[in-house]
RNA sequence: GGAGAGGUGUCCGAGUGGUCGAAGGAGGCGGACUCGAAAUCCGUUGUACAGUUCUGCUGUACCGAGGGUUCGAAUCCCUCCCUCUCCGCCA
């Protein structure tokens, strides 16, 4: 969420942003709704004085005739009290609803547009590969080397589900490890975080719990749903809480499951292990003064590449345009890889992302730190360490042989104790 | 799941319906003493929102949460939540 005093005081900004992101939220009615809001507290707050104030004259035992008069008075005030505490709770609820639809302003440099299609491209790295035998996608590979199943996890759980099998099963674990490993030396506190997370953290961190238009599932009679990524445990770690400047920035490196509905997700780029419902990551998490947070993003980004790199999986860098943000993020970096089964001729994947969130989660989920001129908010970012089914997917399609085999790169064999997968003898 | 105990400020801990934002202690911060430190002494010490003559001041709210009684509630009543201990079940 934003600073309410903020929307009001650059409404015309607020508007451009809300505009430029795409989204619907309207930022006049929160000015206004604001404004009401102040006008019926500061009158409340009177009326509540007055009480106070009342009250306080019984102290110094008034006649039977003051008293008497004073209980009238004080009567007469409570009567008043309880119709305005209605109206401002309604009025709160309102604002705090309308509030919470306007999005995070955006960084001056991030490029504008209504989607996708106008993110740029900062760098390219690695080289694509140059099969000289029909290449295959992931599916058909992870198939052939009994990697993957499809079939079966639908049989058992529904679609865009899958079982990993035999080496598959000790590259999520190596993966896993790689990355952790790298994440341990940059100073990052390792994680395992809960799998379920409050709806109000939830909302916090940006997510919409319920609703039609909602990724997430949510959990049956409880105020709960499964989380879609750590992000949203990690993020909540420190709600309303004032962190001791001096442990800042803190840096956290989550491991979770991640759950998401993908409702109405369908088409030739959700097929396989592209988007499922299930699938496990390493999230990295950043919770540091307002000074520092676009250095912190920087630096999410270089280990983003420097955990792809390492496993030479060719990729690019965007730069999110406004329209693809989401709400929560202020600037954000997407890596995708080089997927040689996407499309006709191979495509670039979404494979991490990395948000700057300023103080807009920070914000509703109350975490703050002291500073010389009093409480503020910290600013929270986050970032993809490796998502293992994309990951995956990558490493399928790049290292695939003319022998239908698939090597490991030289940088994950200690973690899974295997220089290749494959070929199949028979 | 069953039985019992309890939830007060950064922590421990007191609190008769008005003098309680809350004793006392610890810790933190500032200062005195000291060559320096310890000890001792003095002062200070939360959060949020609003207003403001704005590095301060004023008001309101906050003693687990939500209701109620009352001119007035940390204190009385009701409901709920959570934590702890013991038992049961269990990876």
């Amino acid at each position: 969420m934003l600073d309410l005093k903020f929307i009001r005081d650059n409404l015309d900004a607020v508007k451009a942003n809300i505009a430029a992101r795409n989204m619907q939220a309207d930022a006049d009615l929160v000015a206004r709704l604001y404004d009401e809001r102040n006008t019926l507290l500061r009158e409340l707050e009177q009326l509540r004085a007055q009480r106070n104030d009342n009250a306080k004259k019984m102290k110094a035992k008034p006649s039977d005739d003051e008293r008497a008069g004073l209980i009238e008075e004080g009567k007469r005030l409570k009567s008043e009290i309880p119709e305005r505490e209605r109206r401002l709770e309604e009025l709160e609820q309102s604002l705090y609803a309308e509030a919470e639809k306007i999005p995070n302003m955006a960084h001056p440099d991030a490029p504008v547009g209504d989607d996708d299609g106008a993110n740029r491209e900062i760098k390219q790295v690695g080289v694509l590969p140059d099969f000289t035998f029909p290449s295959q996608d992931h599916i058909a590979i992870g198939e052939n080397l009994e990697l993957l199943d499809f079939e079966r996890a639908t049989k058992v759980s529904g679609t865009k589900f899958y079982y990993l099998k035999n080496q598959a099963v000790l590259l999520e674990f190596g993966l896993i490890r790689y990355a952790l490993d790298i994440l341990a030396r940059k100073g990052f506190r390792l994680m395992i975080t809960p799998d379920i997370a409050r709806e109000s953290v939830v909302g916090g961190i940006g997510f919409n719990p319920r609703g039609p238009e909602s990724n997430l599932y949510t959990l049956e009679d409880e105020d709960t749903c499964l989380v879609g990524t750590a992000e949203i445990t990690l993020g909540g770690y420190y709600a309303d809480e004032i962190v001791p400047v001096e442990e800042l920035p803190i840096l956290m490196a989550g491991v979770s499951h991640c759950f998401r509905r993908e409702a109405g997700a369908a088409g030739q780029f959700s097929k396989g292990l592209y988007r499922v419902h299930q699938f496990t990551k390493v999230e990295m998490f950043v919770i540091c003064t307002p000074e520092v947070s676009e250095q912190h993003h920087e630096q999410l980004r270089e280990i983003e590449e420097e955990i792809f790199s390492g496993l030479e999986i060719p990729y690019r860098v965007v730069d999110t345009a406004t329209g693809d943000l989401g709400a929560p993020a202020y600037r954000k970096y997407d890596l995708e890889a080089w997927m040689p089964g996407r499309g006709e001729h191979g495509g670039w994947g979404e494979i991490t992302s990395a948000s700057n969130c300023t103080d807009y989660q920070a914000r509703r989920l109350g975490v703050r730190y002291k500073s010389e001129s009093g409480n503020r908010h910290v600013h929270m970012l986050n970032g993809t360490a490796i998502a293992i089914s994309r990951a995956i997917i990558a490493l399928l399609e790049n290292y695939q042989q003319a022998d239908g085999s698939v090597r490991i790169p030289r940088s994950l064999v200690p973690y899974v104790g295997f220089e290749q997968i494959g070929p199949r003898n028979e």
